[in-house]
RNA sequence: GCCGGUGUAGCUCAGGUGGUUAGAGCGACGGUCUCAUAAUCCGUAGGUCGUAGGUUCGACUCCUACCGCCGGCACCA
């Protein structure tokens, strides 16, 4: 039985951080979990090298795309190696296999007569390699807010607009495609909406694969990268993958865009997708603006990966927005792991040494009876919600387990059965010693998908032979655990720790690591400090160029909500003409409308008219933004008077 | 504005089809055992179940309106 799960191949334009991370290491789970059930399971996962962006942050730096692409892959790979996860291929788009297989599928599409030629301009974010429709040149990116550029193109069209009710069958008819719901009601109703055809192609860059034949355009980043699923294993009899793990930002992609592809090239669709949602750090997005991304391999020298993995599984429901933070990675690593899972294993191995010489007893008579069934119960528990992508449910079961035993291991007492010498008492003994014991077996066999390193550390503990991973979980059930093992000295797996000691370690580690990587990218000092999304200088224009653009002082009469709108206010300013200016700005998200009202601003005079919300925009106030930022609306110090011109 | 989700103890969350004193884990406080990683175990902490109405013998659980938060779309020239 094969199991093929893939996670992104991740762009280059960035070094791996926790997010990165987050997606990975959920796949190496379930590929380990899949594993246990006799699965032969595929991971891949690989870089997105083919774009203006990586083409001009080469560039800048002085190198080719594919040497500084070569740069940041191997940081990828480097980083999964350290922290222990099973990716099997590594595919960079740059690699000619991948081009053979993009130019195969496009000819497919083609063949079958979903390919068109068409003209198309209009504007386009370089950043997030998107067309922005209904926008005027330098207008910001709807996503990233750096200024659109004006492209004219002659493409290739896929026809996805023929793809419309087959793309809504699919959705009702094979629920689980697109998960969890509430994703897969958005994408439905966002192809409800209709779908335009998609240009599949560019002809202004030349690092990426070339349509084939003519050998002019380049194929669109997307129509490029998520082949990379099926060029993965593509001689391996692998396809259709069994589960795209994604992040929520590229459903789209993966939902619609996909799905269409493979339909029109009349090749099997994934059978299912599943979106997660974003890691926020202490509750607020995580941006390089914002200084606060966390890396992995940080958190991976002062506790361990398998704190990390166990935090993020656990604390997170899986597909909901999660919150990082390091009091709340120390306190679950201390909460459960430490004083919990370690503790257990602790105790019970040190009872087994000093009253039965570290041989593992039988079981005497039916006082763990309730323990065993508890036990039964998580088994089943336990998998299914693993299967269902409950990460945290599937953990809470086996906590719930351990905290069943704790209580037993109290109520039967070992310490006061050990000094009465009764039949009776000592058969008590070994049951309640065999008790804990194979509960610390089955628990080790479930926790491995997500506690890989530790297990495998209680597994030899508990003195078993066989290979962790090679165990079943799907063949596991109470009592297998034979009497007469021989078990190790304990040692703890999860020391205690000190969160005032290990929270500054860690930030210490962080602020190395990024250094670390930012010399990697060859980033100057300098360049180092300014937040690495302002958007970049426009072309050089002339003084004249400058003189075009009528800039007056104008204040605020009135100001209100424009109905309908979150992001609109209705202004009307005064600049010295018999009568104010109407204005419709984008500021509602940060200016409410009362304290603006006697304001002095900056107003473009001469911007032609248009309408928003049925409201005609006479001109638009200057106000300075980071692309994912507040806006400021600029202003005076002094009293500058009503209409007068800035230059 | 439209669509969807959500609002339960300090924190993270459970609470099919309405019905005795609303639950768990963590944290906090008190106590206990001693096998164990100052761990375990026991007990306590008493939250208007977002707000206001309504249906009902009875609502956290159903209905309506409103408020807050999140997401998608629209939109931000």
């Amino acid at each position: 039985m094969k199991y093929y799960v893939t996670v992104p191949i991740y762009y280059v334009n960035a070094a791996p951080h926790i997010g990165h991370f987050y997606t990975t290491m959920v796949a190496d789970a379930l590929k380990r979990f899949k594993t246990m059930h006799g699965y032969d399971v595929v991971l891949t996962t690989g870089s997105d090298e083919n774009s203006v962006n990586v083409e001009r942050a080469a560039a800048a730096r002085g190198m080719s795309p594919g040497d500084y692409s070569a740069i940041i892959a191997e940081e990828f790979q480097r980083t999964w190696r350290d922290t222990g996860l099973g990716v099997d291929r590594f595919f960079r788009t740059s690699d000619p296999r991948h081009h053979a297989t993009v130019q195969w599928l496009f000819q497919r599409c083609q063949e079958n007569g979903h390919i068109h030629k068409g003209s198309y301009t209009g504007q386009y974010c370089f950043s997030c390699n998107l067309y922005v429709n209904d926008a005027k040149a330098g207008d910001p990116c709807p996503d990233c807010g750096r200024p659109t550029e004006t492209v004219t193109e002659e493409n290739y069209f896929f026809k996805l607009s023929a793809f419309q009710d087959k793309l809504l069958a699919l959705y009702d008819e094979q629920p689980d495609f697109m998960q969890p719901e509430i994703r897969r009601n958005e994408v439905r109703s966002f192809v409800k909406e209709g779908l335009k055809d998609l240009s599949i192609t560019r002809s202004n860059l030349t690092w990426g694969i070339p349509v084939p034949v003519e050998g002019k355009h380049i194929f669109y980043v997307w129509f490029d990268a998520l082949v990379t699923y099926l060029t993965a294993v593509r001689d391996e009899n692998l396809w259709p993958a069994d589960l795209h793990l994604i992040g929520k930002e590229i459903i789209r992609f993966h939902a619609i865009y996909w799905p269409a592809f493979l339909m029109a090239a009349g090749l099997p669709l994934p059978k299912r997708i599943f979106a997660h949602g974003w890691l926020l750090f202490e509750n607020d997005k995580m941006s390089k603006s914002r200084g606060n991304i966390v890396r992995a391999t940080p958190i991976q020298q002062v506790i361990g990966i398998d704190a990390l993995r166990y935090f993020l599984l656990r604390e997170v429901p899986f597909g909901a927005d999660g919150s990082f933070s390091y009091d709340a990675l120390v306190g679950r690593y201390n909460a459960d792991l430490a004083n919990g899972l370690g503790n257990l294993v602790s105790r019970t191995l040190s009872m087994i040494h000093q009253y039965r010489g570290g041989a593992v007893p039988s079981s005497q008579n039916d006082a763990g009876a309730e323990v065993a069934a508890k036990a039964q119960e998580v088994l089943a528990t336990f998998s299914a919600a693993f299967e269902a992508f409950e990460f945290s449910r599937a953990l809470e079961s086996v906590w719930s387990l351990l905290g069943v035993v704790d209580k037993f291991i109290v109520k039967q007492a070992p310490w006061t059965l050990v000094k009465k010498t009764d039949e009776a008492s000592q058969q008590t003994l070994d049951t309640t010693l065999y008790t804990a014991a194979e509960v610390v077996r089955l628990a080790t066999v479930l926790l491995a998908p997500v506690l890989p390193e530790s297990a495998r550390k209680i597994w030899a503990q508990l003195g078993m032979n066989a290979p962790l991973e090679s165990v079943r979980i799907d063949q596991l059930a109470w009592g297998q655990l034979a009497a007469g093992q021989k078990t190790l000295t304990p040692e703890p797996v999860f020391p205690r720790i000190d969160a005032k000691i290990a929270i500054p370690k860690m930030i210490e580690l962080e602020s190395v690591e990024k250094a670390r990587q930012d010399a990697l990218l060859g980033k100057a000092k300098k360049e180092e400090e300014a937040p690495s999304n302002i958007a970049p200088l426009e072309p050089v224009i002339t003084i004249d160029d400058f003189g075009k653009v009528d800039l007056r002082v104008g204040r605020v009469l009135t100001a209100e909500k424009v109905k309908g709108s979150d992001k609109l206010l209705h202004l009307t300013v005064d600049i010295a003409e018999p009568q104010p200016r109407t204005i419709v700005a984008g500021i509602a998200e940060d200016y409410q409308p009362e304290p603006l009202i006697g304001r002095k601003v900056v107003i473009v005079a001469n911007l032609q008219p248009r309408k928003l919300r049925g409201i005609t925009s006479q001109g638009m106030i200057v106000a300075a933004s980071l692309p994912d930022g507040p806006a400021f609306l600029a202003g005076f110090l002094e009293d500058a008077p009503i209409g007068a011109r800035l230059k």
